[in-house]
DNA sequence: CGGTCACTTGATCGTCTTCAATACCAGTGG
DNA sequence: CCACTGGTATTGAAGACGATCAAGTGACCG
């Protein structure tokens, strides 16, 4: 039953009608950028699917034809070395835009985490929009650009902070992007296993379970159960990712 | 004589002219989006000046009011935690575009390594200029995108190499981009010192120089001096570098 | 209940760091 | 020409942080 489906349904094979006209993640991604008036064009060029936890959305080295923007659920981003050493460049949620590549093949694999429900846009099609969207085009920059300081962060956190150092850093940006319960933003659910929390932040499964415990029995935080955290003291975590504490 | 100016010379205060016309890293750089018969316009909004060892072309956190084109020399660019410790993000040069920000500051500092020959350019003026050359937005964005798979690999690399992967990285690296000797790839300089490649790869100085010795006692590369590497063994090295060696 | 899987916890190991000394090189002045 | 100096790179010995190997716990599910 969890055995992941290899490829995903999709729920709006024609991209028909307004499916973006009430999308609920429009807000958070670039497609604001095309006005209500037209909202049909980017429909019609839209696929609308989703993905079962586990699925393949991007494959590192395949053909990049087409663009996603997620709606809902999360995604990794990674890339693999021949011997399976893994590193995950990211998380992508509600409104993230995935897809940008020099080359003409993907740089990076991507997975459904959860179940994600995303957009599929054809990367030619894309093209001649932005040709009648130049604000589209400065929203994809806006988008690379911070993208970009994001991995200036990470790679600051992956080269020169200490374990404990990134545990604080990715418990204090969750703190920030996540899915909260309880309507506050102490406290969230982690969608992501230890082992892909230990592929973001360059460390194994064992150190990641070590530092949540030694930051619970030191008070900075709690555990509810292994994918919700309680942040208990966020001005010491933020100190501690900031490499002061 | 050697110490290095807190203000870089200006060589072309007023941009009069054809500086940009007759600009050797024109080709190489986002400004040959700007066709020739519109090239004066470029030329108008651009400051050429060049820069001491050690100057600081951009510091972290201040208002980001320009971004940069560099001509000639190298560029380091980086983050810094409060303790000092650092981590270079990239090193740029000729051709290399600078001063991407999403924030209204800049999201991390750059310094001459080496004399460096740079154009300055006004953000809010480029904004105007972008409005008449959608292909110079076209041009950003392949920029950032490059930027973006480069960052990527630099934190597979940070997170998941060894020392010896991550100097084999580096060197195969630098033989594509480098500045070469004698007319080959497989003999270049390293304009950058030990600390540089250490806070680059995530290493410490002493490591970096270690890995060299057992590079180089390996047959691997030879190091006719501090600054310049001879590549001997490409292959076993690229492999080295993707983690099969 | 037995099985699986993810997470936690413990003991040992190894790579890279830290601390410290030495070598090297260019520039300067005796 | 050679001692002196400051900076950078190399080399050596000891230590630490996180990795690895291994066992134990708990949740979920058939």
């Amino acid at each position: 039953m969890l055995a992941p489906s290899t490829r995903p349904v999709v729920l709006d094979p024609h991209g028909a009608g307004n499916a973006c006209a009430h999308c609920d993640a429009r807000s958070h991604s670039v497609c604001n950028a095309v006005p209500d008036s037209d909202i049909a064009r980017l429909a019609a060029i839209a696929t609308v699917s989703h993905a079962q936890p586990g699925t393949t959305l991007i494959q590192e080295g395949d053909p990049a034809t087409h663009f996603f923007n997620i709606s809902a659920g999360t995604v990794r981003m990674y890339k693999l070395l021949p011997d399976g050493r893994r590193q995950i460049t990211g998380f992508a949620g509600m409104g993230h835009f995935l897809g940008l590549a020099v080359s003409d093949t993907y740089a990076f694999s991507a997975e459904a985490i959860d179940t994600v429900r995303y957009c599929r846009f054809s990367r030619a099609r894309v093209r001649t929009l932005l040709d009648d969207y130049p604000a589209m085009e400065k929203r994809l920059l806006e988008v690379a650009s911070t993208e970009l300081v994001a991995a200036q962060d990470q790679m600051l956190l992956l080269g020169r902070k200490t374990a404990r150092e990134r545990l604080a850093s990715f418990l204090m940006t969750q703190s920030r992007q996540g899915v909260f319960c309880h309507g506050t933003r102490a406290q969230f659910v982690l969608p992501m296993s230890r082992g892909d929390i230990a592929d973001y932040l360059g460390l194994t499964i064992e150190t990641v379970s070590r530092t949540f415990t030694k930051l619970r029995s030191e008070g900075f935080i709690d555990i509810p159960s292994a994918t919700e955290i309680t942040i208990r003291a966020p001005v010491a975590l933020e100190g501690m990712a900031t490499g002061m504490g």
